[in-house]
DNA sequence: CGAAAAGTGTCCGTAATCCAACAATAGCAA
DNA sequence: TTGCTATTGTTGGATTACGGACACTTTTCG
C-alpha cells in the first residue's frame, strides 16, 4: 500500500501534471519528459511508480471511475418510492469538485482509458438494475429506458461541469419535468 | 545554495502552507505540526530547513520583500522627466501576481517578519531619493512629500490587491491626478 | 535514404526525506 | 502547587527521490 507519505506527493504531483498538460497538448502529444518537468520528479522516479504515460493515464481515469461508481451506487441507493428527483442532480454535484479535470478527462479517448465510455457504461448498467427492480412492466424495451436515463444523466452532468454551479437546480429540475412526463406516458398505469 | 528539486519541493509546500493556514489561524495559534501536516512534510524535514517557524516568516517576508524591492527599483529607473504616472499603476500591477499571498500577509505584524512595513519603508527610501535627485527646491519639507508619496503608493496597491484588476487603471488615474495637482502648487514655478 | 534530434526505459551512487522515538519545555486545568 | 497534555526540537536507520549516464527506439528534417 502507499504509506510513505512521499509516494503520495508524487503521484499527486505526478498526475496534476498531466491533467495540466492536457489542457495545452492531446495525449500523445505530451512527453514523459513533461509531465516530469512540470511535477518536478526526475524521470527515474516516474518509472518507479508508472510503466508508461499510458500506464499513469489509467490509472488517473480508474480513479475517477470508482469515485464515480461509488457515488452513484450511493445515489441510487437513496432513491425512494422511484423518485429519481435527486439523482440527476445528485450526481452533478458530486462531480463538481473535480471540474476542471473531468471536463480535461471527458477529451481524451484512449482504448483503454476512456472516462466518458466508463460514466456511460456505469450509468448504464445501474439505471437496468433499477428499472429491473422497480418491477413495473412497460410498453417500450427496458434497455432503450435505461438508455434514456444515462444519456439524460450523461447530459446534466456534463453541463453543469461546463457551466456553474448557478443554474444547476433550474436545468436539473427542467430536465427531470420531461423524463417523468415521458415516464408516464410509458408505464402502465396503476 | 537551494539545488536539489526536493529542497525547493518542499520549501515551496512549507510556505503555501504556513500562507494557507493563515487564512484561518493567527500566526501564533499555527503549530509546526499543523504545517507539517498541510503539507505533508514530516518534523524532521522542517528543522532541515528552518529553525522555527518565525524563521519560516521571516524567510518568506524576506522573499516578497526582496521581489518588491526589484520591482520599486525598475519601476524608478521606469520615470522618465519626472512623469510618475506608470509607478502607481505599475507596482500594484507587479504585485498582482502574489496577491492572496501578499494580502494574507499585510495582516501578520511580528517584530521581525512585517511585510507591510518593509514595503513602507522601501517606498520611502526610494521617495526621498527619487525627490532628491529630482533637484528642485520646493516650498514644504522634502521628507514630508516622500512621505506622501509612500501613503499614496501604499493606498493603491492594497486597494488594487483587494479589490480586482479591472478598476486599477482608474484609481491610479484618479489618484496620480490628485498628486499632480498637489506637486504643481508646492513646486516652485519654472 | 541517412544523420541528427528527441524520446524511451533502465541502472546505480548519492542526497533528501520519512518515520518513530526521545527528552525537554510550555500551557493549562484541578 | 501538581499533574496532564500539547508542542517543541533532536536523533538514527530505513525509505524514497534525485541526477546523470547508458543503450535503444522513434521522429524529424535535409
Amino acid at each position: 500500500m502507499s504509506k510513505d507519505v512521499r509516494k503520495i506527493k508524487t503521484e499527486r504531483d505526478i498526475q496534476q501534471a498531466l491533467l495540466t498538460l492536457l489542457n495545452s497538448k492531446t495525449f500523445r502529444q505530451v512527453t514523459v519528459a513533461d509531465i516530469c518537468q512540470l511535477s518536478m520528479t526526475s524521470r527515474s522516479t516516474f518509472y518507479a511508480h508508472y510503466l508508461d504515460k499510458y500506464d499513469l493515464l489509467d490509472k488517473i481515469v480508474d480513479g475517477f471511475t470508482q469515485l464515480f461508481e461509488n457515488r452513484v451506487g450511493l445515489r441510487f441507493k437513496q432513491i425512494i418510492n422511484g423518485e429519481t428527483d435527486n439523482l440527476l442532480r445528485g450526481l452533478a454535484v458530486d462531480m463538481a469538485d473535480n471540474r476542471d479535470a473531468l471536463l480535461t478527462l471527458f477529451t481524451v479517448h484512449e482504448p483503454n482509458a476512456d472516462l466518458e465510455a466508463n460514466f456511460r457504461t456505469l450509468l448504464l448498467r445501474e439505471w437496468k438494475r433499477f428499472i429491473k427492480e422497480s418491477g413495473g412492466k412497460m410498453k417500450v424495451p427496458e434497455d432503450l429506458m435505461a438508455s434514456m436515463g444515462m444519456n439524460v444523466q450523461m447530459t446534466v452532468i456534463q453541463w453543469a461541469l461546463s457551466h456553474g454551479d448557478g443554474e444547476i437546480d433550474d436545468v436539473a429540475a427542467a430536465v427531470d419535468t420531461i423524463r417523468k412526463a415521458i415516464l408516464l406516458q410509458i408505464q402502465p398505469e396503476d
